[in-house]
DNA sequence: TAAAAGTCATCAATAAAAGTGATAGTTGAA
DNA sequence: TTCAACTATCACTTTTATTGATGACTTTTA
């Protein structure tokens, strides 16, 4: 059974006429008359009554005549909303972003695009950096925002904005120094602010006691009001929680990290992706001057 | 678009590989590819990601990939049905009565039908007996219920039972000849027991005033007990209405009225109509002897 | 790093089907 | 009975699907 036999049995169905059929079809009749013929052969029924005047569905006939609406209707629809989803945004737009951004960033950037564009199914992922840049490069990301500038060669990438480092204690830290001996809480090791962390500790000699992991950024910030350690994070997302807690900036050169929305270079652009990034690059013009 | 379109794109997109794609359809690789191609060709969108390592849905690919499951669910499901309709009872079955008989043998077959086969849906439609025989003869009902013998040369007709005529009056009626210049209430005429009726009177001379004509069996009850004339009705019908009115039988030769179920005898049988009347015959066995 | 294995694209040749046009056979109505 | 309006059949043409061989590229393996 096939798309086009569905067309020609529902014409012939609602014709009541194998030749009026064909003419609707431009099919000349005994082209028609084959394929109901083919059509019954292979469903092992009669579909239709022939009875000199025209012809009228069988019982079989009206059986297949209601699937055959719905089939017939789903198709045009999906060819439809195909087509369309190269110019219209439409369908599956499946972003990732660190957890930092998808907590601070993004909520304001989505609700004005779901709004725009009622018709995309947005899905976020969060991950650390370095899970993202692979996920966009193996293509199950249509983009990402990541921490940290990535110039691989198929990648494109774009600045959206400078999150400050801020290292989260209970209490002052007099300088760097005291990090020593002290428990250090960080994201999973893909974490970019971690990554950052560690290539500034390693360069002032700082060790501390031991590294603890979490999955999640309230679970970090919970550990360091109770006592436990210091943490490094962006500065916005720890003053948005607590105020009580100290934060001392980063040396200068680590202070900065900037945050990048990329995408594969060679990959299929979806109309979907395509108004996520104009939309975000208008958002960049209107914050930033 | 094609059905056969869609199976091999599911089939790439699940598989995420063209070459085992192909090796599980039992193609060469070579057609998939190019189906493929086409497909995106008509559809003015790419559907995979080509990298290297097998291929992956973009997003207009899983959009379409939403649809193909539905569209192929569809197919095989109709495929399923309408060949399984020859030999199981399943989709529609249009029948025909009279409103007497739809009223009153009907409703316990009806019962055990619709229990038996819950995946037939039974349309009854009630009419004049001469209107079921059109319609039966030009295949708009599979069978019907008809008031006296038929033996139309394309027509089978199977007797089901006889039925008792009365004249339904306020007051007892002496004799045939009290119906001169009283009202006659009755079906619209179609009806096969108003043609009895009016044959009788014609060879007894009788003249009634005049003849009322309604729609339903209720409206002529109703009327009699008012007192606005006289009816011709099946014994069954009025005895489970109304003890208070009076019934006096119809001289022999017209007080029985056969009641028979009528098919077209070339016409295609599904297997709703061939259960159907195989369970009227089986409890046509059980009450009659 | 070179070889091997795996993958998709291309293309000419072949097989299968869909579609045509002429004709015959049926049915219902004037 | 004849006519008009249908559907069925069949040989033929055109279009489409499928194959098999080959090339180009990528990833894995030795």
């Amino acid at each position: 059974m096939d798309i086009k036999d569905l067309l020609v049995f529902t014409t012939v169905a609602e014709e009541k006429n194998i030749s009026k059929a064909a003419k609707s079809l431009s099919y000349v009749q005994s082209n028609v008359t084959m394929r109901i013929q083919q059509l019954e052969a292979e469903l092992g029924t009669q579909l239709f009554e022939r009875s000199g005047k025209g012809v009228t569905l069988t019982s079989s006939g009206e059986l297949l005549h209601r699937y055959a609406e719905q089939i017939l209707r789903l198709t045009n629809e999906a060819t439809i909303a195909v087509q369309s989803s190269a110019h219209t945004p439409i369908g599956p737009l499946k972003i990732g972003a660190t957890e930092s951004t998808a907590a601070l960033r993004l909520p304001p950037l989505l609700s004005t695009y779901c709004t725009a564009y009622p018709d995309v199914d947005f899905i976020l992922e969060t991950h650390t950096t370095d899970v993202l840049i692979q996920l966009v490069l193996t293509r199950k990301l249509e983009g990402a925002f990541v921490a940290g500038s990535c110039d691989h060669p198929d990648l494109n990438s774009l600045f959206t904005q400078d999150e400050e480092l801020v290292l989260v204690s209970r209490h002052p830290l007099p300088s760097l120094y005291s990090l020593n001996d002290m428990n250090l809480l960080a994201f999973s090791s893909g974490c970019a602010y971690r990554h950052t962390l560690e290539m500034l500790l390693t360069k002032e000699a700082v060790f501390p006691k031991r590294i603890l992991e979490f999955g999640t950024i309230e679970a970090i910030i919970g550990c360091v009001k109770a006592g436990m350690g210091v943490a490094v994070m962006m500065k916005s997302i720890v003053s948005h929680h607590d105020h009580s807690l100290t934060l001392t900036p980063l040396p200068l050169p680590y202070r900065k990290v900037p945050t990048f929305f990329i995408t594969r270079k060679d990959a299929f652009v979806s109309a979907a992706l395509r108004e996520f990034s104009s939309l975000l690059i208008e958002q960049l013009c209107i914050t930033k001057p």
